[in-house]
DNA sequence: TACCAGGAGAAAA
DNA sequence: TTTTCTCATGGT
């Protein structure tokens, strides 16, 4: 699956579990602060779902502690640990429907719709948009003023069936690139003139939230 | 020093 | 049902 920025695993089954763990680590925080924790989680030995069942909350908060609010993420992080095991791992998850693995994850404590499509889409290769604040500001600014207010479920089937429901493959570059855009917009600091994926960017406070 | 970053849950209104 | 508050570190 291209574009998620996983790399400490080896096979399929270590991949999607390290990306589910991203996915939860990631929640309102710098995707750089994430490698941080886990870099950490990998020099542990940690980053596989037994491993981190083994380890006590202390140890684990203090391993994810650079990724922020590191001690409710240790308790989501462990949350969604025991149900991806008890479900079997991603040869378990493969079995089941996406309908019926959307709403297992939304049961999970500490995955919302974002993190539940955030695991679909870039661990089970599901074809599910992720709208996050990135995607929702950009259909925003693309003209479509009700993004912003409307539910997030139903803004996720309309972008499905707008876009003619693409391959999961084809949705996460889509999502990649969305997310791609916005951070170098503001990393090309002469050329940035106002970015269009960011609410205020150093380059761009003040600019009009239409676009 | 202040603000922001790929949210989610709980509490309050 | 909707809105507000809280959680927290690291970079700019």
């Amino acid at each position: 699956m291209p574009w998620w920025p996983a790399g400490y695993a080896r096979d399929a089954e270590g991949r999607a579990f390290e990306i589910a763990v991203g996915a939860v680590l990631t929640q309102n925080t710098n995707w750089k602060n994430v490698e941080k924790a886990l870099a950490n989680l990998h020099a542990a030995e940690a980053l596989g779902a037994t491993r981190i069942l083994n380890l006590d909350d202390e140890t684990l908060a203090e391993l994810i502690r650079p990724s922020g609010f590191y001690r409710i993420k240790t308790r989501r992080l462990r949350a969604m640990t025991t149900a991806w095991h008890g479900a079997g791992g991603l040869h378990g998850l493969q079995e089941h429907p996406t309908p019926g693995l959307r709403d297992w994850l939304l049961g999970i404590h500490g995955v919302g719709h974002e993190t539940a499509d955030d695991i679909l889409l870039y661990a089970l290769e599901r074809p599910v948009w992720v709208i996050d604040t990135y995607t929702r500001r950009l259909f925003h600014r693309l003209g479509f003023p009700e993004t912003a207010a409307r539910k997030y479920d139903q803004l996720a089937d309309d972008l499905l069936t707008d876009t003619h429901e693409p391959s999961a493959a084809r949705l996460a570059g889509w999502h990649g690139l969305i997310v791609e855009h916005a951070k170098a917009h503001c990393r090309a600091k002469p050329a940035c003139g106002g970015c269009p994926l960011r609410e205020r960017c150093a380059h761009g406070k003040g600019m009009d939230p239409g676009g």
